[in-house]
DNA sequence: ATATAAAACTTTAAGCTTGAAATATCTTGC
DNA sequence: GCAAGATATTTCAAGCTTAAAGTTTTATAT
């Protein structure tokens, strides 16, 4: 899936799956610098910063159906994620009257603040990461790949 | 990590975050697409498949250090996939002469088989789920890509 | 009303992943 | 030769991830 140096593909076809390698490369390679990042200096992992980033623009709250939607990871997945948020302070569950299946899950205070502290770190990173590419690079390379997932949503 | 669908940031430095955030949606998107279909259609993983496609380029076989360097992944990680690929019988290690240290990896012919009828599917696939972007924009966006990671290698 | 289905979530088992510690082997400097 | 350090790999604990099965609650159709 990652890559291969060697050979060199070619053929139709081909050009489609060098980008996918690439792509995918590209994002291995940064995931792993944050990931290392947010250990080192936070002492927490992607998932969570995940997570919280998705509650952080959702001050009402969201349920876990939507958590798991939008991030798109399994719903068995973000129950354990914010299982461990919620033990460590940073996120609560709010049962709701309406439904009692369903439980609004939110920022607490202290997530919150945390995540503002970590989510300007984070984005001071990703301008170093991708220093190298220009803003007008990265404009075009964006519309690429919305118009790309445009494509693929609503599927399944 | 994964997006930021309502506020929609504006600011310096914004267009490359906003660029992560979509270069990771699209790999996680078509990671998960491929991540079904190997299982449904060939019952093994992505994980498994990155292996083997490492090892398909190397015929005379390769270290562990040299697989776990180039598919961006720990050691231990690689230990743990060429077991289980061992044990079904797609992979083989040799214990070489001159360091008792290492061992050289390497496909069975049954994996080299096996990986054969796999990649072909995969390629097709990649065809279908990249459908949308011409060969042209592949080929420029695999170019920017390229100049992208080149920046980040050799370093740590 | 009451069964049936649908929805939201959690649990479970298996596998993936990392970083750190442990093993074993090789290399170097004396 | 041999201690000290460097390399290659495995083991380990904790956490992430999925798909599938299970639980509870709500909605629907008689």
């Amino acid at each position: 899936m990652v890559a291969g140096p060697l050979p060199a593909p070619s053929g139709p076809g081909k050009d489609r799956l060098r980008l996918w390698i690439r792509l995918l490369r590209a994002s291995r390679t940064i995931e792993a610098e944050l990931r290392e990042r947010l250990k080192k200096e936070f002492d927490t992992t992607l998932p969570r910063f995940d997570v919280m980033a998705a509650l952080y623009r959702a001050p009402e709250g969201m349920l876990m159906s939507d958590l798991s939607r939008f991030l798109l990871v399994s719903n068995g997945n973000v129950t354990g994620i914010v299982d461990r948020l919620v033990s460590e302070g940073l996120v609560a569950r709010a049962r709701r009257n309406g439904d009692r299946r369903t439980s609004m899950v939110r920022l607490t205070e202290e997530g919150t603040k945390s995540f503002a502290t970590i989510a300007a770190a984070h984005e001071g990173w990703i301008g170093e990461l991708l220093g190298k590419v220009s803003e007008e690079d990265a404009r075009r390379l964006t519309g690429m790949l919305t118009s790309f997932r445009s494509n693929w949503e609503g599927r399944e």
